[in-house]
DNA sequence: TTTATTGTTTGACAACTATCCAACAATGCT
DNA sequence: AGCATTGTTGGATAGTTGTCAAACAATAAA
């Protein structure tokens, strides 16, 4: 098991993260994160409707926002959400960002 | 008193406000609404580094995204933050933001 | 060893963004 | 009427972003 680089709970910054959130495709792995936990980066980005490189940059984007751990187990990379982490940075946000946001939604 | 065009509360978008609040620069104006209320756009805008038309183009992405409300009064425009507005279309996330955002702060 | 799976990297490209500057528009004041 | 104040608009520009395609890398399985 391997564990990508991360920032830092302290590092993470807002502005980073409302950035990381404002694009649909991102937002909708983040809900489906949230709602069905951990799960590896061909699972997350099933059916959003881009090329896989592109999923490919949105987890990139999402790890180094400081949203979500990313482990490699094998040959599969499992992405989890930093829940703890950001609500300890940023009490209430990510919660009130997914209680907008149902999976598969219209954001 | 003239009133610009803003978009109704049913049509502010989730990924277009985080977008506007995801600029350091928007983020201070916004800062600056919570804390002191109204205030005219020079007011708002006084001692951000940038120039008065890049300020001015901040306004109009925040009044699009649905976060700020402008009227004109005389020669001057008074924003607003649409806090009520925002509070009903996305529970807690201004709050949230501002939270972890000092006016003058490190965002 | 060969093949399949999983995901990243690089290059290309069009679209968008933040910024400054200069010019403008609208209003109020003298 | 002339001037100052307040803010917007349009042009230019440099940098960033989202996207696809093709090639690659790493691992597992046959």
């Amino acid at each position: 098991m391997r564990l990508l680089p991360h920032p830092a709970t302290d590092d993470i910054q807002l502005t980073e993260v409302l950035r990381a959130l404002s694009d649909p495709i991102r937002l909708e792995i983040v809900a489906r994160l949230a709602t069905y936990g951990e799960m590896t980066c061909t699972v997350a980005g099933d059916s959003l409707g881009v090329h896989k490189s592109t999923a490919s940059h949105h987890y990139r984007t999402l790890r180094e926002a400081g949203l979500v751990l990313t482990k490699q187990e094998g040959r599969l990379k499992y992405m989890s959400l930093r829940r703890d982490d950001l609500e300890a940075r940023f009490p209430g946000l990510l919660d009130s960002v997914l209680l907008a946001t149902p999976v598969g939604g219209h954001a």
